[in-house]
DNA sequence: TTATATAAGGTGTATATACTCCTAATTAGC
DNA sequence: GCTAATTAGGAGTATATACACCTTATATAA
């Protein structure tokens, strides 16, 4: 069937713009993870509540937006937020729509989480200088603008 | 009890590295899950494959430890594939290994996804421009690097 | 050589992620 | 004003991810 590939051609996968992605967020997210574990919260659930604290209220959809993820896993990821207090996902004014919105203790732990978001951010700012970093973030908002398309 | 957080403060949020990670990571994934729809594979899946391929028998440890990923994780991604019949997974001579082991199946899902991954990967580095992308898989190496530590 | 330490793996549990399909509410067209 | 299209959301399903805890097999030390 001739369908066996020559080895060499396989090295050229360790350049994947995917693989390598995925291995430097599994890395990060373990740093940043680690630093809100006094919390109680994993880093997405840091940044989705300080998300919804700055915008007050707002629907499911509108944040999924806003962070570029699939609603339903939007959907998904306030679950355990508002099982454990951190906020309410209320009945809009349109009765399609919910509205999201911090509770004091939602409010409280983004104040918490800010010094220790800080903390592991400077590890990195630090590590890689700020100029390098700006022009790291730019790539990833680069890369993700070729992924989203034509 | 004074917890609240001044609005100005959670916009430099917005420069946290593990959320645009993750973003541009749920971003790419797309894309390169994508193209691979055509084989029934996953991006993750036909990368896996690929490293398999390459090393012609690994143990899950070494696997895991190839992708720096949790050795549990790489155990439950080797599971649809054997279920599906790209790999077999057999006990090793050191009786606590297994030998985890491309079938036919597997090896012509590698040869066939290996164009597919091609045309993800020439859209981002066509798109950045080779420089640039290069530059930005050493920023991805150098941002894991700092994350695992001191 | 036996007791202990270590190494490889699996399971339970929990979150993160997205797709497909479904319902209900609103808006747009006529 | 009613019908059709659109929009918001949920549920089912499946993979990706990691941690804590457990078992078994090998290696090390006394």
């Amino acid at each position: 069937m001739d369908q066996q590939v020559d080895k060499s051609e396989l090295t050229k996968l360790m350049a994947c713009a995917c693989g390598n992605l995925r291995a430097a967020t599994r890395a990060v997210t373990q740093l940043y993870d680690e630093v809100f574990q006094p919390l109680g919260l994993r880093a997405t659930q840091f940044s989705l509540l300080a998300a919804v604290d700055y915008m007050d209220t707002i629907t499911i959809t509108a944040l999924a937006e806003f962070f570029e993820m699939d609603r339903t896993t939007m959907t998904r990821n306030l679950r355990p937020l508002e099982r454990e207090g951190y906020l309410t996902i209320n009945e809009g004014q349109d009765r399609r729509t919910r509205e999201v919105k911090l509770t004091g203790q939602g409010r409280g732990a983004v104040a918490q989480g800010l010094p220790l978001w800080d903390k592991a951010q400077r590890r990195v700012v630090n590590g890689m200088g700020q100029e390098n970093f700006d022009a790291f973030l730019k790539q990833l908002e680069e890369v993700s603008t070729l992924a989203r398309g034509p």
